[in-house]
DNA sequence: AAAAATAAGTTGAAATATCCACTATTGCGT
DNA sequence: ACGCAATAGTGGATATTTCAACTTATTTTT
């Protein structure tokens, strides 16, 4: 076991630790913050979070069944399964039993989906613009590395 | 305006971003995931997320009206407002209106919401070593340096 | 000292998320 | 082929979050 300052610190178990000095704490907080944000810029144009994390998925995947999304976006799948059908209904996506496992929903974006991430990117872009201006590619690259470190951690 | 690999691809604006690209993106996920194995420990022993918040502001305040508690966590107004009541019917925090500002609520720990922090603090503590076992002292450091950098940023 | 503006909180209705139990379909082992 | 386990999803009851409008208390203007 390491005994370093941060390490103290940053273990929830010491006695020294408080949210300032937790990193979890930290990745709410942000995490918090840029969904107040994001949801600002996005109510307006009938948008929000969990809907672009949806859209953004599918964007790579063309057509994904839902335990997928739900399991990408890390949302619990009786949740998505009624995102899905909320966005269905608001003429975003679009779904289909798949022919080859009856047990699966398909999901793909429609031609309204398409038009509605190109849209939000533009509001996301921003958000991004003032969040990272000044942070080096480096930095950025260390910080998602370290992310994803920790995702596979705990995972 | 910078030209780096990353840079190009992490903002949402440009035609080759992905989630895979997206620090914001992860940010979410992982937050998700950290959220979804909290869940998992604390739901046992009745609690959860945004309690925990709580619990840990007030371990560092002491005595907080609920804007602030709010505002450190990151959580709307309402929102709080009736999550700290819920708190008080479950004994883990009490309220009094302010003699100072006839406006404010001042909430603070009891007796079993000192003991609550203590309890999920163990929870807390394997998952963050879980988390970031492999994780050296200096990636803590400069991970939460950005973490902080970002969220003055959008603050 | 009002009047106006701001700040803190509260509340009810509506939107969402979550738990848990249940169905339907497929895969696996023998 | 048969039965059992696993997977994907659904539906209802409940819990939580959020919005919007409102109340009360304080601060700032004029």
């Amino acid at each position: 076991m390491r005994r370093g300052k941060i390490w103290r610190q940053a273990n929830p178990t010491n006695p020294a630790f408080t949210p300032e000095t937790s990193p979890f704490f930290h990745l709410s907080r942000l995490t918090g913050l840029y969904h107040l944000r994001m949801d600002a810029h996005l109510k307006p144009i009938g948008m929000d979070v969990p809907r672009w994390r949806v859209l953004n998925i599918l964007y790579e995947h063309e057509c994904a069944p839902i335990s997928t999304i739900a399991d990408l976006a890390v949302i619990r799948m009786p949740t998505m399964t009624k995102l899905i059908y909320r966005m269905e209904g608001e003429g975003l996506v679009s779904t289909r039993v798949s022919a080859k496992d009856g047990r699966v929903t398909e999901v793909s974006l429609t031609e309204k989906g398409h038009a509605g991430v190109d849209q939000v990117r533009v509001k996301a872009g921003l958000i991004f613009e003032r969040a990272f201006h000044d942070i080096e590619d480096g930095e950025i690259e260390a910080f998602m590395k370290i992310m994803k470190k920790v995702y596979d951690n705990i995972y």
